[in-house]
DNA sequence: TGTCAACACGAAACCGTTTTCGTTGAATAT
DNA sequence: ATATTCAACGAAAACGGTTTCGTGTTGACA
């Protein structure tokens, strides 16, 4: 096992002065030609190469970025911190990749674990129960410190900083709109609690498109699950009552539960009843028939997000301005509409 | 904004030295009880946190661990990845992912990025670049430095450091055998190339289980895809030609892409013909028919591999005894088979 | 009154860098 | 011969902690 070798080491050998090594890696006028090939010969044989941490400290900058998504089985998630990822890498950061499970505390001792020096910034999604919760102050602390966030997706206004997200509202209402356009006429939406903020939008953009059009809007055409979780039951007595012959799901999943089952019906996909979801994820691809579906640019809003983080973490002026960046949606047509 | 306070600024307004605040802060027996209640009271009040770069230099730990993986968005390694983060968080482990994109050379650089001083040690999964390659002189230069390296899942045997894998030519195997038992002569196999050690031992697994049998085992009932890329066009020109009246593949979606073709075909699944993937992921569970699957249990493997590490991380002892952890894989059967 | 623990605390080294600010010795200018 | 400049390097502080090893004060005891 050879360990490490430091600076301190190629100074002995070489019996010069630490600084001088280090200066004669930076290629410093300060020090001769001579002496620089020696050290930088030596560095390259030994392999060389110096302690993050050390530089960290010195400077204090770790070039690592903490990322607090709430869960990370999701393909929309996993996109986004590939975008992450991919943007940070390319600028020689880390990521830090830590998951509240859609609780709290967790995301509070999270942040609170990665505050102490371990990140230079946080790019967060926040979990549903800090959303239902209200309760920011983990992250007004953090940006109090100085200490940049940017919030993607999840995110709430109570808190001054960068924010990515896709206009979840009109994804919701070119999705209605779609099916009005193609002469469906009963349109239930199937969606969670609205304290998710994103539910909430698609939920509005959903029942704009409905006011504006002869239609009359129902709210009992909307189920709200009480949580992430699928409740197979609930969707099928929804669909089995309502009969409707289009409908709108806030993700994949309830889309794709509500098409096996209407199938089973006999029903036929679109003809007899039209679905789209939001996130256009592996199970939407490969569904059948193939799901249309609202896609959120999972991938862009990592990129996205952490290019606002990065371009704060470097930039050296205090400025206090904010930004909201918001994505369009796009629709992905696929077999579960007619086209 | 209140910037974070030190050692040296409590030291600083309460008059004392810095090693006394340290002490005090840390309980010490060496402190009188008045010193340690001043010093810890002002600490609270002012939210002071020991700065996790400065310990990490200090006692050159950082408790940090890196996991390089080939790709996020992608169902198992997602599960493993939670798996991780799940035990290493509460060890009070924090989990840097870096991606390396199936890229040898994005493999080697995210290590080097790592290996200088960020990370206790490596969890990592074999890009099919670096399996094709053969070359694991990065692997092989990291542990001799003494950084423990936990393989998982896309292993190689020439690398000296602890594995967890799933017993595949088990679960292929046991797969196989299901077809047999239930009648089915003509069992295809729908695989990647060679190369990544997991296909391999699937190939050798479903193998056996026909070599045991009756029936005869037949190179040309087995596809073997050039790329994870999916290729859609390949899948149903194999099973429009070689009709085969069960298909074990070795993911889920090329078990899905079969499923959709054939019953596009008119052939009714289980009867007709039935399929088996691996990965129990989110396709295979809300797949049309459901798809019976062997499930890789990526969340154990997750905690395991992390269990290991730390383990290594944390003993003193430098044993050089490695093991290698095979976990047992487990039909889950869904309708995509008879049951 | 002098000695010795025990107590409570501080000085300083250390982790591995970077960087500022000397300090040499030699060459050049006066 | 003296002053000035410059090249080439080293000492030391700093980043923020931990930890070892003093050291000064106190009280008890002989």
């Amino acid at each position: 096992m050879k360990a490490k070798i430091t600076l301190k080491d190629i100074a002995r050998e070489l019996e010069v002065s630490i600084s001088t090594v280090s200066k004669a890696l930076k290629n410093s006028e300060e020090i001769s030609r001579d002496t620089k090939e020696k050290v930088q010969a030596f560095a390259k044989l030994y392999n060389y190469k110096p302690n993050n941490i050390a530089i960290s400290l010195k400077n204090k900058r770790t070039k690592n970025i903490g990322v607090v998504i709430p869960d990370i089985v999701h393909h929309f998630f996993t996109t986004v911190i590939r975008g992450i990822e991919k943007y940070a890498n390319a600028r020689g950061y880390n990521v830090i990749v830590c998951l509240s499970e859609e609780s709290f505390d967790k995301e509070v001792i999270n942040m609170e674990m990665l505050a102490n020096g371990s990140i230079d910034g946080f790019i967060m999604s926040l979990s549903s129960q800090t959303q239902e919760k209200g309760d920011y102050n983990h992250l007004k602390e953090v940006t109090e410190q100085g200490i940049p966030v940017v919030l993607f997706d999840r995110i709430t206004h109570e808190v001054d900083c960068d924010k990515v997200i896709i206009d979840d509202e009109l994804g919701a209402y070119q999705a209605t709109k779609k099916f009005i356009d193609q002469g469906k006429k009963k349109i239930a939406l199937i969606t969670t609690d609205d304290y998710l903020s994103v539910s909430k939008a698609r939920t509005k953009g959903y029942w704009k498109a409905l006011e504006e059009s002869e239609l009359d809007a129902d709210q009992s055409m909307i189920l709200k699950m009480p949580s992430m979780e699928m409740d197979e039951e609930a969707i099928k007595t929804f669909l089995g009552n309502k009969e409707p012959d289009a409908v709108l799901c806030v993700n994949e999943i309830f889309a794709v539960c509500g098409m096996r089952f209407v199938q089973k019906k006999g029903l036929r996909i679109p003809e007899d009843i039209a679905f789209i979801g939001f996130t256009d994820g592996v199970l939407s691809k490969y569904a059948n028939p193939s799901l249309t579906v609202v896609a959120q640019h999972g991938e862009k809003m990592g990129e996205e997000s952490a290019r606002m983080l990065i371009e704060k973490v470097e930039s050296e002026a205090e400025e206090e301005t904010y930004q909201t960046k918001i994505l369009e949606p796009t629709l992905v047509i696929r077999d579960s509409i007619a086209h």
